[in-house]
DNA sequence: CGATTGATGCGACGTTCGTCGCGTTAGTGA
DNA sequence: TCACTAACGCGACGAACGTCGCATCAATCG
């Protein structure tokens, strides 16, 4: 899901310097290390991972002190909390093939695919692993995702429109069933996500929405 | 889901004392240490989570030196996998009321329950977190989950025993329906979960059951 | 261009982590 | 009961972590 966004290079981030300190002095060199320092924290979690991402190989990397990284972050989960800000304003669209059961299996692939290729080394499992002992980490995935769903809802509400799907479908609902399975295969059960398995939780969500089991009114079964 | 787990005193570990070093020497006093340092991971699982979770502290706890902790579990992934590993043993059973919707509906409370009243600080939780960046939490992971996963089965079996739901349905599945969506919001999505979800993940399970969607042949859809 | 001052670089410090070698304790079996 | 030895307790050690005070740099503004 946010995988290319560890294609992004350096010039990348600097288009986004959003973690400035105080506002008071966004200068050139401030800005320049906000994105090496950023750049770095992607480039060590695809090396080592979470567990091996820590400020000083950070700081080493990007060349900004030590101390610096620790006064402006904070740590390792400001690190990643930065990180994953930045990756909300990165513009993201799914895939609109006018099927929804396709749409709903390219969203099932994107998340299966960003996280199979290269386990514990994404920015998305990092952020899931930090949320759960971070507050500050749990609200930047929560913003992430909450982006995530607004833009995905596209393709059950133009569902709707074609007919496909009752009106008052609840376009998070839909996405929320098709994806769940996959992130719970890859975090909880500990199962492996299998081509057959996308397309089974694509098929299940899109029936479900078809036969009006996932309208707004649904909710109180 | 572990919750009543932690409710376990001294002696409930005592009486499963698998985790024996060689198996050359299962003596009184290796288990009593095996029993006091697994005792002291819950215990600071309970109160620090397992960010908290430090070999020193369990060690201090427990009353067993840091370097006999160090040896026997290799550290703080090992002192987690060793707990699950011990949980796996223990029983545990769905609630069954006759009734496929009420059943599901009890597993995804169970499940929300276990994670909202003691957000970080449960067996579960560290098992998920510590599952991301270690393979051998991890391994514990999945063997915990594929016995519960066997054990809530049932439910489904006895549905469609009771003609709820057809013969071939995939009881694994509609486990999966029911509660991945709780895991999603909790660990992902990071939003609240709220009674209502809860109503609406079983319902979506148990109408999809109903209604032939989760088969067994129904997966290469 | 020059003064201001927020941000940074620097090095040192105390703390915690994980490991190691060695002497001791206590289960095990004769 | 007694020897054997696996497991343990113990203290020390190097390494890494995170913090601090102070000197320096450079972006901003007059």
């Amino acid at each position: 899901m946010t995988r290319a966004i560890l294609k992004c290079n350096y010039s990348c981030i600097m288009t986004s310097n959003t973690q400035t300190p105080g506002g008071s002095r966004p200068g050139g060199r401030t800005a320049r290390n906000t994105a090496a320092v950023l750049q770095a924290t992607l480039d060590e979690l695809g090396e080592h991972g979470y567990h091996g991402l820590t400020v000083e190989r950070v700081a080493t990397r990007s060349g900004v002190h030590k101390a610096t990284v620790y006064r402006r972050w904070g740590g390792v989960d400001g690190l990643v909390s930065a990180a994953l800000e930045w990756s909300t304003a990165h513009a993201w669209e799914p895939t609109r093939t006018g099927d929804l059961y396709t749409d709903l299996l390219r969203l099932a692939e994107t998340v299966a695919r960003g996280f199979a290729d290269a386990p514990e080394s994404d920015l998305s499992t990092a952020s899931i692993a930090a949320a759960i002992s971070s507050a500050t980490v749990a609200e930047a995935l929560r913003a992430f995702m909450a982006d995530r769903h607004a833009r995905a809802a596209v393709v059950v509400e133009e569902a709707a429109a074609r007919g496909e799907v009752p009106e008052d479908t609840d376009a998070h609902e839909v996405v929320r069933v098709a994806v769940a399975p996959v992130y719970y295969r890859l975090f909880v059960s500990r199962e492996p996500v299998t081509a057959a398995d996308l397309r089974r939780a694509a098929r299940t969500a899109a029936d479900a929405a078809a036969r009006g089991l996932l309208t707004t009114d649904h909710r109180t079964g």
